[in-house]
Order: structure tokens, then C-alpha cells, then sequence
DNA sequence: TTGTCGTACTACGCCTGCCGTAGTACGGTA
DNA sequence: TACCGTACTACGGCAGGCGTAGTACGACAA
């Protein structure tokens, strides 16, 4: 089980990763985070939605309507232009971070 | 340049692999983390002092005062042996949050 | 046609952690 | 005795993730 401090500031680049691949909404994108953490880590309702409104007040993604076969109209989200770029912006903030980590974890010198 | 949200959450496990190693005071701390870290991140004073009082009232470190060649004397920092088992489990933890990360960034099936 | 269930969201406020901006305290040096 | 570097402390701000709750809408069953 993942704890939410480590994951946080890591949430915008997995959601902007899971949608490089494929546009999905709010409920699915929980199910893939979920499924591909084998459940080490569930992401709550109020921090996805609260996420993925920044990340589209950022420009990051944009949203359309779409049926779904059960109840509400889903909003399905996906990458803009810009959402792409920051994404590799954002992969590489991360390489850093874990070298940085990993370089005093791990009792090595920086490299 | 490595920002705070990124390192934030992993600060304490870097401070208690530093402080395995041996002793150290704030000062000592922070040179050792800019000078390891390339100078990419510098920790704020502010952040340093805080995470060393948290750790400590958790237990983690205890500290005992040396002569400084100049001004105040020192507070030297020190892993307890709970500092000790602590590190490991945050060890542990920043190595499932990295292959979390990693599944999604990487775009790679969790493993 | 009414009630229940699953899905799709929103509102509100707490807590923690990192940071900015100060200010205090102490000893060496000139 | 005045200054300067080192060693800290105080206080408040801000953002992100979370807990708890509530709203809304459609399908399906009785």
C-alpha cells in the first residue's frame, strides 16, 4: 500500500501518461490506476477530479461529452498539444527526482 | 533544478540515509545534500530544521551538543535504532512508489 | 410509477509539508 | 565594542491529497 505524500506530486505526470496513450473519463482512469498497481495504490475520487480540473485549467488536457451505457453522460479527457509537452517535461522532472533519491538512498554519489 | 514538490514526501528518508552514514548538524546537512545532489536541490533552512525536530519527536534521530571551531556550539544529529528500522521500511516504500511511477511513466504493465 | 442501485460528479474544509521572510543568539576577530 | 559568520527559531502562506458528505441522472425491477 502506497501512502499519498509519496505519491504526491507524481499524480499529474500518471494521469497525463495514462491519457498520452488513450482519451477515458474520471471512473476508468481510477480502474487503470488501481488494476495497474495491482492495488498498491487507489487514488480518491476528490484528488482525481481535483487533479484533472487543474490539469484542464492548465491546458493540459480537454474534455467531451460521450453516452455511456449506464447513467450519466461520461466527461472523457485527453491530451491537448500542450498536455503532451509537459508530459515529457514532467517524465524528465521525474528522472531527476529519482536519481536524486535513489543516489542517496541507495548511499551512491550523484552521477 | 529539482523542485519542492517533487522531493516532497522523500525528504525524511533522504535525511535518515545521510544521517546512517554518520553524525551530522544541520549546516553539515544541507552542504552534504547540495553537494551531492549536484547542487539541483538545495533544502531551505526552514524545511531542514523542521524535518530534523519532526524526525526527532518521532523518535527517529536523537542529538547531542558539540563545540563548533566557530560561534554555537553544534547539534549533532544522530540515527536511533528506530531511525535505523524507519529508514528501511521508507526504503522500501520509495522503491514500490519508484516502480509505481515507473509502470505509468515507462508505460510498462506493473510488475 | 416508484423505488433502488450504480455511475458520475461537486462542495467544503482539514492536515501536512515545504517555503518565504523574518528575527534571535552566540563566539571569534579586529 | 562593534561587526560578521554560523546556528538556529518563529510565524504565516500556499498547495496538494484526503475525509466526509451530498447531488444528479438513468436503467431496471416490481
Amino acid at each position: 500500500m502506497i501512502g499519498a505524500d509519496a505519491i504526491r506530486g507524481h499524480i499529474d505526470l500518471i494521469l497525463l501518461a495514462i491519457l498520452e496513450t488513450q482519451p477515458s473519463y474520471a471512473y476508468e482512469i481510477s480502474k487503470t490506476i488501481t488494476g495497474r498497481s495491482r492495488g498498491e495504490y487507489v487514488i480518491k475520487q476528490t484528488t482525481l477530479y481535483t487533479a484533472v480540473k487543474r490539469l484542464q485549467s492548465q491546458g493540459l488536457l480537454d474534455s467531451y461529452e460521450d453516452a455511456s451505457p449506464s447513467g450519466k453522460p461520461r466527461t472523457y479527457y485527453r491530451l491537448t498539444p500542450d498536455g503532451l509537452d509537459q508530459l515529457g517535461v514532467k517524465r524528465e522532472e521525474w528522472r531527476s527526482t529519482r536519481a536524486l533519491v535513489d543516489h542517496f538512498t541507495e548511499g551512491k554519489d550523484a552521477s
